[in-house]
DNA sequence: TAGTCCTAATTTGTATAAGGTATTATCGTC
DNA sequence: GACGATAATACCTTATACAAATTAGGACTA
């Protein structure tokens, strides 16, 4: 996973502010001294901050230095900030979150997919059902079909920006797999339940497509709580010193 | 408007890319001819393009360049993504999406909201529309407080997700309202709709927000459709070289 | 002539050094 | 005690050099 240095230090530096290493309104270390820390050159840590401005996680400033942004000033539909986010740790918080944008967004996409899907958007889906079922019955990738299926779902709108959002819901269906597999049989259960979808958005009939989904998203809504309650905070990694250095 | 050179380099290429002056797939100039163009000495050039790759615009690679990367890649949930685009020209396919995602997000929102809102959330609401009020009795910036009203709406969903978005939506409010100050008395008749989805929240009922929100949002939306069909195309200012040369 | 391999050129990636600029904090004076 | 000048700090910008990676083109072989 060497990607390269610059990449390196954006994850870096990206996976410890969204892990709180930093508090809110405070500044990091200046760049000689992360240039120190992290073994790279002036330039790269420079790049890197740029990158973190981009996203919404700082500010910089002459004198005053590079200050950590609140949280709702970042890109929260930005894949890598999802990603650090999941990396840090899946908060109570993040996953409800998360799950108030499913709620609020599947249920109205499927209706516009009902009615807006050409052949090719219903072939994709399709094909992610067919993958997600050969994964039941013979064993395979299950979660990477599911996800092809959301997704293909959601490009069904014809709309960029939920698009956008599909990725990032991505991280939500990627904890609620793992969530539904600790359940014997979840796979195989929610099957139909997905073809009940497929076949209403294949019917053109937006009522039923929103009916089925609301099936679908409410169940892994409750193994989410449940398990939430369960654990009354999930195991956040907290790593003292999350060095890897452009390994 | 003089920021400094970074912002003025990244905000050049932005809006460069997303007018679409270089074509999906193609290369842009490589950085020395950049510098040559701009003015500016590569490091400014490499640190905006840093801010491009995390705005998901391009992607770079030694020997290939730097690609412009196919729309659906874009963050179109970053303010200056909408920005650039708002100033490239107000396209068809860009304002139903915007529409396509307010139709989707607020009934939910508010119903969201009907049931979260704490007191200062509503008075934060309320501060809104009596802004909104007073600009309709006395005259005043009607805009700026339907925008603070709107997005007080998402704010009380107490989601960073939501919140991100109502940002995103004030470019399609902006617009939406310059279309209905066009109508006589446009802003006084839509006051009692506004008042109605408030009321709704603060009596905490979400099915009467959602239905009041409705109304509003499908006035605004007949409008738009309306102007859309008048002018085929939005006028596409369409620069033939949008220098400003780090002024 | 077609195919494969190797070399070379191009473009981004990384490092380093030096001076400029804006902001903040401190110190001194009124 | 308040205001203003001064100094220090950290980012901002420029310039140069070299490294690494990918592509393209040429040469060699079958």
């Amino acid at each position: 996973m060497i990607k390269n240095v610059h990449g390196n230090t954006v994850d870096h530096l990206g996976e410890a502010i969204v892990a709180g290493r930093y508090p809110v309104g405070s500044s990091i270390p200046p760049e000689p001294l992360l240039c120190q820390e992290l073994g790279v050159s002036r330039t790269v840590v420079r790049e890197a901050v740029k990158s973190l401005i981009a996203k919404g996680l700082v500010t910089t400033g002459p004198k005053v230095g590079t200050r950590v942004q609140p949280s709702d000033a970042w890109n929260w539909f930005d894949a890598d900030v999802i990603t650090w986010q999941s990396k840090a740790g899946l908060t109570p918080d993040f996953l409800r979150d998360l799950q108030d944008l499913r709620r609020l967004v599947e249920p109205a996409a499927v209706r516009l997919a009902a009615e807006r899907a050409t052949p090719q958007d219903i072939a994709d889906i399709e094909a992610g059902y067919q993958g997600m079922k050969r994964a039941v019955d013979e064993g395979g990738d299950y979660m990477k079909y599911d996800l092809l299926f959301h997704q293909g779902l959601l490009k069904a709108c014809r709309n960029r920006m939920l698009v956008q959002m599909s990725k990032v819901l991505s991280a939500l269906l990627r904890t609620s797999f793992e969530i539904s597999t600790t359940r014997k049989d979840g796979p195989r259960s929610s099957l139909p339940l997905h073809r009940a979808v497929l076949d209403a958005v294949i019917a053109k009939n937006p009522a039923l497509a929103e009916k089925a989904i609301l099936v679908l998203i409410d169940g892994a809504h409750q193994d989410i709580e449940q398990v939430l309650v369960n654990r009354k905070r999930l195991p956040k990694l907290n790593q003292p010193a999350p060095m890897l250095k452009a390994a």
